[in-house]
DNA sequence: AAAAGTGTCAACCGCCGGTGC
DNA sequence: AGCACCGGCGGTTGACACTTT
C-alpha cells in the first residue's frame, strides 16, 4: 500500500466526522489504521486519532477558555513550560492542542513573551537554604507584596549554598517525602528533576523553583528580579 | 467595497518510545 | 537483534474569519 498519497487531508467534513463516530460507539477507539482501513474513510489513522482526541471525543470541552482555565495554564506552563499533554492532563475538558493554540494565541500574548528567547540559569546567593523556611533564593528581593502564604510547602534543602546548573538539589514536602533533582535549564529538565528556569520566559523576571509531577503546584516559588 | 493585514485553530508533519513478532 | 506497527508528542502550517486601511 502506498500510504501517503491516497490519504485525505485537509478539514474533515460533517460526513466523515459520522463516520467516524458511529464505528467508535459500535467498537471502541485505537488501532486507529484499522479503523481508518474498515470506515473506509480515505484518511489515515493518525488523522482518525487526532480528529477524535481533539474533536470528536465527548470528553472534550469546546468553547472560550474561561479566566480559572486561563490562570491555571498559565501556573502549570511556568511549572512544566511547553509540555502540552502533560498540561492538558491537568485542565479537564481540555486537549493539549487546544491548550498549545491557545497559549501560542492568547497567553503568551497576554504575558508579553516572545518566541525563540532562551532561558539562561543565574545563580543564586550564597545563603544556604533551611528546609522549612522560604528564603530568598536569588540575588535579588522578594517583591513586596508578594503572598508567601500562597506557598505552602516550602521545604527546600540544597547540598551547598549557591545553586547552578547541574547541582543537586533535595526537596521535603507532603510530610516525610523527599525528592531529589537537578537544577535546570527548564526546557531540558526531564521527568525526574527539579528545575530552574528564568528571564525571557518570564517577562516580569519570574523565578520558578519547583519540583513536578507528585509534588505539583504547592511548590512553587515565583521571585521576581 | 475591496484589498491587505492579522488572528485563530484544526490538522499535518516528523520524530520518538513502546510493543510484539 | 531487527523490523514493523502503533500511539503520542510538540512544532508548524495553512485555511478561514475577522479587522483595518
Amino acid at each position: 500500500m502506498k500510504a501517503g498519497n491516497e490519504h485525505k487531508k485537509g478539514l474533515w467534513t460533517a460526513e466523515e466526522d459520522r463516520i467516524l463516530m458511529d464505528y467508535i460507539r459500535q467498537h471502541g477507539k485505537g488501532k486507529w489504521n484499522r479503523i481508518a482501513r474498515e470506515t473506509g474513510l480515505k484518511r489515515c489513522g493518525k488523522s482518525c486519532r487526532l480528529r477524535w482526541m481533539n474533536y470528536l471525543s465527548p470528553s472534550v470541552k469546546r468553547g472560550d477558555f474561561s479566566e480559572e482555565e486561563d490562570d491555571l495554564i498559565i501556573r502549570l506552563h511556568k511549572l512544566l513550560g511547553n509540555r502540552w499533554s502533560l498540561i492538558a492532563g491537568r485542565v479537564p475538558g481540555r486537549t493539549d492542542n487546544q491548550i498549545k493554540n491557545h497559549w501560542n494565541t492568547c497567553l503568551s500574548k497576554k504575558l508579553g513573551i516572545k518566541k525563540g528567547i532562551k532561558s539562561k540559569v543565574t545563580r543564586m546567593n550564597s545563603q544556604p537554604i533551611i528546609s522549612g523556611e522560604l528564603k530568598n533564593l536569588f540575588d535579588t528581593p522578594i517583591p513586596s507584596g508578594t503572598n508567601l502564604s500562597e506557598f505552602p510547602n516550602k521545604n527546600l534543602c540544597t547540598n551547598k549554598g549557591e545553586l547552578d546548573e547541574g547541582d543537586k538539589v533535595i526537596t521535603k514536602e507532603y510530610g516525610s517525602q523527599s525528592a531529589h533533582g537537578e537544577v535546570m535549564m527548564s526546557e531540558n529538565y526531564d521527568e525526574t528533576s527539579f528545575w530552574i528556569s528564568s528571564s525571557a520566559d518570564y517577562p516580569n523576571g519570574s523565578y520558578l523553583v519547583g519540583p513536578q509531577e507528585d509534588h505539583f503546584l504547592d511548590f512553587v516559588c515565583d521571585i521576581g528580579f
